[in-house]
DNA sequence: GCTGGCACTCCCGGCCGGAGAGTGCCAACG
DNA sequence: CGTTGGCACTCTCCGGCCGGGAGTGCCAGC
């Protein structure tokens, strides 16, 4: 599609906007080593892959920046083997050996690690509910008519859920209750329990026992009809905001970040896609058209677990975070598999 | 201190920039309502003022600025009965009364309130887990070496904590140990929880069944040895973003949130000088010296529980904030007092 | 003691002009 | 025929300049 020369200028232009985040002239494309034109080609050439949708002119007479497309080329057939440096690889390294207690804690700090790698915000998805197996159920009586069912999962995370009894029931009730439950479900899929109906466990139809009622107001709560909502930890806000220019931008960002449910669809539809680098529009949110995400899965006991991502602007670093989040991927993947 | 004349030129010089954000002129403050002199006298009183220290002039020929100092006054002496618009009062009342369920999820969605009300950032600090009784105690073993110690407390938080064992230990062993804890432990608090010895569980000093192993060790992650931290819940950075007009600023304030011990700690820090507003550097923090912090406690069953905040720019709405956090943290603290 | 008036100061916005960076085009060259 | 040096042109950016406007401090008078 675009001869030799054409990419290696393209790739000048893009590696120099990204470090300068100014418009890039053609002499400076001349300076680079790789080129060994006159600065008049290159503005031949500029010419042609600004008509071809690669670069842009903010206005005659200043150099060029690249558009989506140019960034998408650079990412998909410039992209360098991307390693990351021998100082990032022991943080990431050391971190992992030092890591260890709560799932919830340490994936807080892989986002921390993540955002601290790339100087980008940083996202990290924990591992879904439903595909972790139940490793205990336990209804705890709050008071006379609310009690709270606490689910541990093989994986060490933690789901618990306030239930409303509609009548009043003691603790021995309750815990009767969730014996029933821990029974039937111990061993299963939170999506399997699920889809228990109260004749799954033993509840007469029509039965108006005490134990039955709370045991039909605990499978209520657990059934699907509300979403298991994902995890979500975010760091490097402030990195972040550091690489734009517009508070405003900044602002409208945070808004993003701040509904979290919207970022995991927006990294879900994104790998969805088969990509691992959303450019600008390609996030499918107007409000991100100044942003790139780089996602990728990781994978606990060899099945996807969970996404982790990062975000900064459109003239980020594509090498270094892409690596940074294909190592860490690796990594946690491997650090979770382990329990 | 100051007489009545200066401080009516004072509070509408406040209430002014705090609109407009520019500096204010003897024109504009002659033009108040409240004011019924020239603007010659509102000169004189204007620069006196800035002699003693309430206002601040950028350049010679611009309007004045409160400093500090001035907003300090402001806020004391000056503040208004600040009462919340009706829209918002609602928005309030019907908030609490639709919230239920957990209650990381009420305090992370009351942070959400409180930045709607405000438009500024909020913090929610929850209430720490030192006081609360202990409802339930389970163990869980995740592994053959590694076991989760499930807390459940008065108030319906949840306690976790993975637990390392230095020998293996199959699910009997480990929820025998749990029953050991939990008989001891049900009904006291957690400071309480912290300070037991193995003695309080009847372990025989030097005893090396694997149940006492068990038991030691999760006692030992139980103690104080590590600080229980108090869960913190900031919504609406976005909205604080927005208030400012330096992206620098704005990063340096995202640091500071991001550091969520730090966070706990200033609210603690202001409150325990008895103060319910910081201004600037009244915050004790160089990076938030263009800040401003309202702070309340909210009570829940007559004792002081956690803390509710508000950041945002010096110059902002202090009445509106002031009369929102009070208001929050009364629903709040009555909500979760309904248990 | 307040007020109107006045001279003064300083910022801000618009305008101008030159420097600089960059382009497109063209003619010449290998 | 592709590449290159040269050249005229364009447009931004920056500094200087200037006038208007907002604001001040001071003073004299009521």
């Amino acid at each position: 599609m675009l001869d030799e020369r054409k990419a290696t200028i393209l790739r000048a232009v893009v590696t120099e906007y990204i470090e300068t985040a100014q418009p890039v002239g053609s002499s400076h494309v001349a300076a680079s080593p790789d080129v060994n034109v006159s600065s008049a080609t290159i503005r031949n050439a500029m010419a042609s892959l600004e008509s071809e949708g690669y670069l842009h002119q903010p206005h005659t007479s200043a150099g060029r920046v690249p558009t989506e497309k140019g960034y998408r080329f650079f990412v998909d057939q410039l992209g360098g083997p991307g390693r990351l440096g021998a100082s990032e690889t022991q943080q990431v390294r050391s971190f992992f050996a030092r890591a260890h207690g709560e799932i919830e804690q340490m994936l807080a700090d892989t986002s921390r690690l993540l955002s601290n790698l790339t100087r980008y915000a940083a996202v990290v998805v924990g591992p879904p509910h439903e595909v972790a197996t139940v490793r205990s159920v336990q209804l705890v009586g709050l008071t006379q008519r609310v009690a709270l069912a606490v689910i541990v999962l093989s994986n060490g995370a933690i789901e618990k859920h306030t239930i409303e009894l509609d009548h009043e029931a003691d603790e021995l009730v309750v815990s009767a209750a969730g014996a029933r439950l821990a029974a039937a479900a111990v061993g299963r899929t939170l999506a399997e329990v699920g889809s228990f109906t109260p004749q799954h466990l033993g509840v007469a139809p029509g039965s108006e026992a005490t134990v039955d009622r709370v045991v039909i107001a605990a499978l209520a709560v657990l059934r699907g009809d509300h979403r298991h909502e994902e995890q979500v930890f975010i760091g490097g806000t402030s990195d972040m905001a550091a690489a734009f220019d517009a508070v405003g931008t900044v602002s409208e960002i945070l808004r993003i970040l701040e509904q979290q449910l919207l970022v995991v669809d927006l990294l879900a539809d994104v790998l969805g896609r088969g990509l691992s680098v959303a450019i600008g529009r390609e996030t499918g949110n107007e409000a991100l058209a100044d942003c790139s995400l780089v996602v990728a899965p990781y994978v606990v006991d060899g099945e996807a677990a969970g996404t982790i991502g990062v975000l900064g602007p459109t003239r980020m670093h594509y090498d270094q975070a892409l690596s940074a989040v294909a190592v860490v991927a690796n990594r946690l993947g491997r650090r979770l598999s382990e329990g």
